[in-house]
DNA sequence: CATATGTCCTGAGAGC
DNA sequence: TGCTCTCAGGACATAT
C-alpha cells in the first residue's frame, strides 16, 4: 500500500538515474496478465529513447520520471514498486528502463497484483490528465487553513476524507488511522464537524507523522512487499500505534484495546478512550 | 452535485 | 496435506 512516505522514499532511491540517457523501456515476458500501460509500450520506448532523465519528482502517490518533455508517470496503487536494480523477484517485473551515462544503469516497475499503471505524457497533460481536478494539494505542503477549508467541506467520516485524494494527496489507510489516533480524533465523526482546534492538530499531526515515515523510508507490512529503492525494508512498522493492532493495548492510554473498524469498505483502527467523540 | 458501492488483481492465511 | 475461501486497499467506474 504505498502512501506518501512510501511513494517519496522510492522517488529518492531511484535518483541516481538522473543524468542517465534512456536506452529502451521493455516489458519483460510475464506469466501474468500485463498492467495497464499507456500509450503502448513500442510508443514510450521510441519517444524516451535517447531522452535525458532531468528530475525524479512525486505527485500525490505516483512517481514522475522527467525525460526531455516527456513525463513517465508511474502509480504503483497496492503493491506496485520502483526499484533500482534489486526487485523482490523477476517474475513480477513489469517494466524496464535500460539507461546509459548515469550512477545506475536500470530501473524498474516491480508489481506483485498488477493493479498497478504506467502512462506517458506531457507536462500539460500531467496536469489536465492526472492533476487537475482530480488531486488536492500535496498533504507535506498543504497550509492548516486550506486543509481546514477542504477536509470540512464534506459530511463524511474524517477517515474517508482523509483518503479522499482529491481533498488532499498523499494520505492512504495506514497513515489516516495513524494520524487520527495522534490526533486524538474518532474516525466516524464526520470532517464538517470538527472543531478549528482540532483541524489545526490533525494537519500538526498529518505532517510530522509523514515526515517522520519518510525518515523511516516507510511502512513494510507483514506481507513484506514492500521495498525501497535497493530491496531494503523500510521500519516505520515499527513506530505504528493503532494500524493492524486490533485488540492490542493502546500505547497511549494502555487503557483499552485497538478496535478495528470498516469504513468504505477498509479497515480503521484507532484507541476507544483516546478517540472519544 | 455529493456520496456510496463495485471492480480490478495476486498471494497469504484461515478453516476444513 | 491440500484444497477452497476470504481478505488486503488505491483509484477509477458506475450507481444512487
Amino acid at each position: 500500500m504505498p502512501e506518501l512516505p512510501e511513494v517519496e522514499t522510492m522517488c529518492r532511491g531511484i535518483r541516481p538515474i538522473v543524468g542517465g540517457i534512456i536506452s529502451s523501456v521493455t516489458v519483460p515476458k510475464c506469466q501474468f496478465r500485463p498492467i495497464q500501460i499507456e500509450p503502448k509500450i513500442r510508443t514510450i520506448d521510441r519517444r524516451l529513447a535517447g531522452e535525458c532523465v532531468d528530475r525524479v519528482s512525486r505527485l500525490g502517490k505516483r512517481v514522475v520520471v522527467h525525460a526531455g518533455k516527456w513525463r513517465l508517470v508511474l502509480q504503483p496503487k497496492m503493491t506496485g514498486l520502483v526499484v533500482i536494480d534489486s526487485p523482490p523477484d523477476f517474475e513480477h517485473v513489469r517494466l524496464i528502463i535500460e539507461l546509459m551515462g548515469s550512477q545506475v544503469t536500470r530501473m524498474m516497475f516491480w508489481d506483485r497484483r498488477g493493479l498497478g499503471t504506467v502512462q506517458l505524457v506531457t507536462e500539460k497533460e500531467l496536469v489536465s490528465k492526472i492533476a487537475a481536478g482530480r488531486l488536492g494539494p500535496d498533504a507535506l505542503s498543504i497550509s492548516a487553513n486550506d486543509f481546514a477549508t477542504r477536509l470540512t467541506a464534506t459530511r463524511r467520516p474524517v477517515k474517508v476524507a482523509l483518503l479522499d485524494q482529491h481533498i488532499v494527496a498523499g494520505v492512504g489507510n495506514l497513515y489516516a488511522s495513524e494520524v487520527l489516533h495522534v490526533a486524538k480524533i474518532n474516525p466516524a465523526c464526520p470532517a464538517s464537524q470538527l472543531s478549528k482546534p482540532r483541524l489545526a492538530l490533525l494537519h500538526q499531526s498529518m505532517q510530522e507523522i509523514l515526515t517522520t515515515a519518510i525518515a523511516y523510508e516507510g511502512s513494510t507490512l507483514s506481507d513484506g512487499a514492500y521495498r525501497n529503492a535497493l530491496n531494503n525494508p523500510g521500519a516505520y512498522q515499527n513506530a505504528h500505534r493503532v494500524y493492524d493492532r486490533e485488540n492490542q493495548l493502546c500505547l497511549s492510554c494502555s487503557k483499552s484495546q485497538i478496535k478495528r473498524i470498516v469504513q468504505a469498505q477498509r479497515s480503521t483502527f484507532y484507541c476507544p478512550n483516546c478517540q472519544r467523540r
